[in-house]
DNA sequence: AGCACGCCGACT
DNA sequence: GTCGGCGTGCTC
């Protein structure tokens, strides 16, 4: 007997094959089997996502055959493909796509010979050892978070100063849920894995009880046959603990009882290609379908794109659309909740509006760790006003005068400059010449250690001329500070300061530097950052990479050189983002208790009364996210707004500008679902108009209705493409939408 | 997206 | 004379 299958494979949403394809089998396979089929001349892995009662459409001798199942794996839950299919939908992209893209790629390269042997190994079970682990006491504020978390069922939000004990409270949240069942899987998100290996190493520890095997990480830097043994274990329910990166929000964990994200405000969450999802949204929403009772029903896949179904939005809870049961699922065993746990010192303006509004819970751990209370163990944040200080001076004499202090006091100062290189433009004085790049519309950064003009859009690289490329002067100068002027820099000014603990010889200033060009090569960072836990630092200088998650107990003075650009970006995530930073940087600043009262965070800046001073010189997070949410509201911008950005490339900017509004022009003459309450905005160039000799236009479409938004965009979508084939866009490379975009 | 087929410039 | 550029077209 002949049964018909509609099966997704990694095919674009704008093709002509976006939907699902049906395919013929002998066997009735479940939903969520993972088979190998042909298309076109090529063999690849797909996803069976339902079983049909005819060939549909499509002529019977149209159908190809299904090649085989890899039948050493359980189908993908009816949960994960309901989160890939929101994923699709939401996102604007192919099911085949988002589905073949959340599998590890070794998967798909796999024969079933090979998959079936790496099966059969046998996974060392080892078996539970008592938790002996020693707990320290939690602080009553802990406590009292863990006890409320542990009361509700929203998803939460803890809101915790740096220092607080946040990662103490997930630590916690996940052995309370390990504990309750002995299949429960836990899955922690954090931002960038080579960035918290502190992390890592604590949950490592702390669940070393479970086995190796259990605790499993799952993020890029794995090696491919390292991620599929991760995945493996996952997906068979073995991994109790999944520690990963956004890619991570879709392992496929059949009983799956709690998401953590950490430092959940940090824009890593958001996918930056192919489908550009959140992370974080996911979370919450992947809770929510794995708390539904029913977490057994089908997806009608194909009507999904065309708009029919109407996805929740993230972070706003709602019951699962009923459906019907299947069999053979994993994992859906009835009623079962899932929490989600979002971490943050400095949230999201999204989710702390959602705490506001009650759909979140907030749970706030205000006071550090052992300080005796909140403002002693801050450090004092002093704003120098640049309009008083010597013209042009990088770093002001009082802010210098503190660093030459803290380095006789043999303490530590950590300088912050959020640009790299030596200079970012190179320029000539007699006939103007910049250090622009050929192919990008950016000026090339000096880096001055390997005598390079490098762009850092499109990696252009070029050995610096020894005359002015324009006019042959031999006087060309770098205009502006990036972090490795600043070294040298800093190094100038620090002559003459003298540690008191110094041999005469070995006396001078101690400078570091840290930013991705110092940290290049594996290892480096580690064995950077052990020289400062080491002292053998005084002052260290570096991009915002340094303010994460590191803990330097003996840096006393943290510095932020030029962080006005952020105040009046035309990005309007950069004050969050700024204030975040800044809130980050304060709080690498005296962990050390005892240290802690002189500990001082100093800003320079032109505008000194600007509100996100004020509220940081109070440590005052709920005061800036009151006032920025206040100007959102009155924007319209998001939480109050939705938007989405359809990007286009091209030879030509007129080309691609062309296309994205002939495609608006179209939309309006149709009057779009949903077009009555968005507002597409014409199109304009991005701000870094052209990299690598490629035009990028964007347009940007906004609407107070999230759900008016959604069925524009899916309706607008084959628009698109139709403008595409039809239009006279000679030149056009690619176009995609950014739902949720982090800037505009 | 792949991977074809299909027509025009600089090399073995 | 070919190798190879990327422009269109197709994949159940």
């Amino acid at each position: 007997m002949t049964y018909w299958l509609s099966i997704v494979v990694a095919t674009p949403a704008h093709s002509s094959v976006a939907g699902a394809l049906t395919y013929a089998s002998e066997w009735p396979l479940a939903p969520g089997t993972l088979v190998r089929v042909p298309l076109g001349r090529r063999e690849v892995l797909g996803v069976v996502w339902e079983v049909l009662p005819d060939s549909g459409d499509l002529l019977p001798a149209q159908a190809r055959a299904v090649l085989g199942a890899l039948d050493g794996l359980a189908p993908l839950s009816a949960t994960w493909r309901r989160l890939v299919a929101f994923t699709a939908s939401y996102y604007q992209r192919s099911i085949g796509e988002v589905a073949l893209a959340a599998l590890p790629p070794q998967l798909r390269a796999l024969s079933t010979v090979q998959l079936a042997r790496r099966l059969k190994r046998p996974v060392a079970a080892a078996p539970d050892t008592p938790d002996t682990t020693d707990l320290i006491a939690l602080s009553p504020e802990q406590e009292r978070a863990i006890a409320e978390f542990d009361a509700d069922t929203r998803p939460a939000l803890l809101f915790g100063a740096t220092g607080s004990g946040k990662t103490e409270v997930y630590l916690r949240a996940a052995a309370s849920v390990l504990a309750q069942d002995a299949s429960a899987q836990v899955l922690v998100m954090v931002p960038e894995i080579n960035l918290t290996p502190q992390l890592q190493a604590r949950f490592e520890e702390r669940f070393a009880h479970l086995g190796k095997a259990q605790v499993v990480a799952l993020h890029s830097g794995l090696t491919p046959a390292q991620r599929l043994k991760s995945w493996l274990a996952a997906h068979a329910g073995q991994a109790r603990l999944v520690l990963g990166t956004r890619m991570a929000i879709f392992a496929s964990l059949p009983n799956l009882r709690l998401i953590v994200v950490d430092e959940e405000h940090d824009p890593s969450y958001k996918q930056q290609e192919g489908a550009r999802y959140s992370a974080r949204d996911l979370a919450v929403y992947r809770a929510m379908l794995e708390s539904s009772t029913n977490s057994s029903s089908s997806i009608a896949a194909p009507s999904f794109s065309a708009g029919a179904a109407e996805p929740a939005p993230p972070g706003r809870r709602r019951s699962a659309p009923p459906g019907g049961s299947e069999p053979h699922e994993v994992g859906s065993v009835g009623a079962m909740s899932c929490r989600v746990l979002l971490g943050s010192a400095t949230p999201s303006l999204e989710s702390w509006q959602a705490t506001v509004a009650g759909r979140y819970q907030r749970l706030t751990m205000s006071e550090r760790i052992g300080a005796a209370d909140l403002h002693g163990s801050l450090p004092t944040v002093r704003l120098v006003d640049m309009n008083h200080q010597p013209k042009h001076c990088t770093i002001a004499p009082p802010l210098l005068d503190a660093i030459a202090q803290r380095i006789a006091r043999g303490e530590q100062s950590l300088i912050f400059l959020n640009r790299r290189g030596y200079a970012p433009v190179l320029a000539c004085h007699d006939c103007g010449w910049k250090s622009e790049c050929p192919h990008c519309s950016a000026f090339r950064v000096f880096h001055k250690m390997d005598r390079t003009l490098r762009c850092h859009h499109c990696g252009f690289t070029e050995r610096v001329p020894r005359a002015c490329p324009g006019c042959g002067n031999i006087d060309i100068a770098p205009l502006g500070k990036g972090t490795e002027r600043l070294e040298e820099h800093i190094a100038e000014l620090l002559v003459g300061v003298t540690r008191p603990d110094g041999s005469p010889l070995h006396n001078s200033v101690r400078i570091a530097r840290i930013d991705a060009d110092t940290t290049r090569l594996k290892g480096a960072l580690e064995s950077q950052l052990a020289s400062v836990h080491a002292r053998e630092v005084d002052v260290l200088v570096g991009t915002q990479m340094i303010a994460k998650g590191h803990d330097f107990r003996h840096i006393t003075l943290v510095a932020a050189i030029n962080p006005d650009g952020a105040l009046f970006s035309s990005d309007f995530r950069a004050p969050e983002r700024l204030f975040g930073l800044l809130m980050q940087a304060a709080g690498r600043a005296g962990r050390d208790a005892e240290r802690g009262e002189a500990s001082e965070m100093w800003v320079q800046t032109f505008h000194p009364q600007h509100p996100l001073f004020g509220a940081l010189k109070k440590h005052d997070y709920p005061a800036f996210a009151a006032q920025e949410l206040k100007e959102r509201e009155a924007a319209g911008m998001s939480p109050f707004g939705f938007s989405a950005l359809v990007r286009a490339e091209a030879r030509e900017q007129a080309v691609a500008q062309g296309f994205l509004n002939a495609a608006a022009e179209t939309a309006q003459a149709q009057q779009l679902p949903g077009a009555e309450a968005v507002t597409p905005y014409p199109a304009v160039p991005m701000t870094i108009q052209r990299v690598a000799n490629i035009e990028r236009a964007q347009m940007l479409v906004e609407s107070s209705s999230r759900a008016a938004l959604q069925r524009f965009l899916a309706a607008w979508q084959p628009l698109l493409h139709q403008t595409r084939q039809e239009g006279d866009f000679k030149g056009l490379i690619r176009w995609a939408i950014d739902v949720d975009p982090l800037a505009i």
